[in-house]
DNA sequence: GCAGCGATTCAAAGCGCTTTGATTCTTGCG
DNA sequence: CGCAAGAATCAAAGCGCTTTGAATCGCTGC
């Protein structure tokens, strides 16, 4: 059933069937009523193509995911993000367009998605210090936001990022308020904008309380449990072992935990950890006192955030300029769990 | 740059052009040569939706996922798996359109892509032992693949599993083997056609051996570190604690691990535990002699098994009935690692 | 009784592509 | 040399929708 047909079942223009089922006023109500309810009826769906057709847009967003070749490594975060910036996309009728790649193909996937027309707008994901789709896409005229910040670029850009510097600026900050001094840092891979404003955090916690960052106690790699435990075990067989621990995600922290307690430690008393938690929904840390101390913001909720954000950008046809001030800052909350306690003496 | 302006340019017809850039063979090589020049010259690419209406297709497939509203689980095998799946489909010219939707409206979502005609087939997600998405897009005559079975669904139909029965039967049997005969099984949500599946395989190996299945042994719940964790605690407090377990994911394995080893205990000597591995990018356990017993299959190849499958029946026109005997079958390896052992005396 | 106006409705063009059916241009061959 | 067949190209219709500009209808007011 198309849209032919269906007005000429009810002996009317297409013009006015179409502009009955898209609200516009021109309708008579008694006509409006009597078409919408011969479209449900029939099940009528317009059909998206012809739609995006006429009207010139796609009303679909794209998601590109990039992977490094060698170890297939899909973010563990995307699936929340996503799933956070789809749910948006839905209430205003968007389409949620995945494209996994490998990151070579990178740039042509921008560019063939735009010169298609398959979507109206991207989202960055997981964006470098310097990244370069962010020119890239201001030359394609695509409108996008960035989930995170890329700290060496100027230009003007929307972006939707937690505060990380000061998520572990206030994690350190806790830990040496509890009097350790001995902190190590497990980060993600500071080639990504994201940790190394988490160093920077944790750089200047130590700074402001006097304690000179010692780089032995600073790792930075790819967030696996294996990861955590081996990095963690090597500290504290280490000459001063650290006494605290500031991790950059709870899988991680799950691998501190099993080094700790393999090393005959009690976590919480012996040694601290706080970690970052993304709350992806697979991973809870949740409770009234949770097991790990953490600073705590929705991956969920930053993509609807972005997802917001993206559309409105969209719809207003903003430009870069104005993009960049909507700009959305989120805060990551301190939540105290079991895993942090005073520096032992 | 549309259609229209290259072949201008060219001084050629739409339909010169469009014939020369499709490949078919009434245009003359010299002809053919031209034209693909000024395309990539141009930076030119035909508009998907214009394309999408003349050819009546949208060449793009939909995977719908749902989530119970509650804890807004987005299930974490869910990434490898979609980007599996998006590299085959690249590959073959198709888009990947993402639905995350409540539970509630799964149906009405399937409806909608057949009826927008905004895909030409879809994928389903973690059937029930009684799925009714089946039955629906058999009405909706939308072409589809199961990623894994629906055991009470007599009608035929397209699927991709892993034979999960067999994979808890051989991890069970390992065990047995072993001369364990307290077997603890940490399964995933029975209500999903796999643990409904692995349960009996792990039944059936305890028969094969003639031990008695202990209901009190057997639990069943969302997959998180913390519920194998407190699941294995539980069961090492009762009476005749189990000296081995299986359980459904390496995030339960985690969890176990950690109750094992606080309770004293050591992981291999102690007690044994063999875990279900789906090769997630971000929870790796490989290595020659990897930590955990497992038994392994990839999700992301079970990804690329379902995509191919599907663009096939797609091409093909293929009848629900021989979809059905194209239906695949991969088989879990057995990894032995470092988490089992005899049976202690 | 009729011009004029707002409220409705309509026919047709157009979005950018594919594809059908016709047309032109070459050749080969009697 | 003329004609049929084959090769290459083209004009135009059509995919299902929106939207422009025009047409129709029912009233109001003078």
């Amino acid at each position: 059933m198309n849209l032919k047909d269906l007005s000429k079942s009810l002996g009317l223009s297409q013009t006015t069937v179409s502009r009955a089922l898209n609200g516009y006023p021109e309708v008579a109500e008694r006509t409006r009523e009597r078409v919408l309810s011969a479209a449900s009826q029939h099940d009528y769906r317009p059909n998206s193509r012809a739609k995006g057709l006429a009207t010139g847009r796609s009303m679909a967003i794209g998601h590109v995911i990039a992977f490094s070749n060698q170890p297939e490594i899909v973010n563990p975060i995307f699936g929340d993000f996503v799933s956070g910036c789809a749910d948006v996309y839905a209430r205003h009728g968007y389409d949620t367009l995945l494209s996994i790649v490998k990151e070579a193909d990178e740039t042509r996937t921008y560019r063939e998605l735009c010169g298609r027309g398959a979507v109206d707008g991207v989202i960055i994901h997981s964006p470098l210090c310097n990244d370069p789709r962010i020119a890239l896409l201001h030359n394609l005229g695509l409108p996008f936001v960035v989930h995170g910040r890329s700290s060496d670029v100027t230009a003007p850009y929307a972006f939707v990022d937690v505060n990380n510097r000061r998520a572990f600026l206030r994690a350190t900050g806790f830990l040496l308020d509890l009097g350790h001094r001995r902190i190590a840092l497990l980060n993600g891979p500071e080639a990504c904008d994201f940790a190394f404003r988490r160093r920077a955090g944790f750089e200047q916690a130590l700074t402001e309380q006097g304690v000179a960052a010692d780089p032995r106690l600073m790792r930075s790699g790819a967030m696996t449990e294996q990861y955590g435990y081996t990095a963690t075990l090597d500290l504290l067989n280490a000459a001063p072992a650290p006494t605290a621990f500031v991790v950059s995600s709870l899988m991680i922290a799950y691998g501190v935990r099993r080094a700790i307690e393999e090393a005959g430690l009690k976590l919480g008393r012996d040694v601290s950890l706080v970690s970052y938690d993304d709350e992806l929904s697979y991973m809870e840390n949740a409770g009234p006192v949770p097991s790990f101390t953490t600073t705590r913001s929705s991956v969920r909720k930053a993509g609807n955030c972005a997802a917001t954000l993206l559309i409105d950008l969209i719809a207003n046809r903003t430009s870069p300029e104005d993009a960049a001030r909507k700009s959305q800052m989120l805060e990551a909350e301190l939540i105290v769990g079991q895993s942090t306690g005073p520096a032992p003496e």
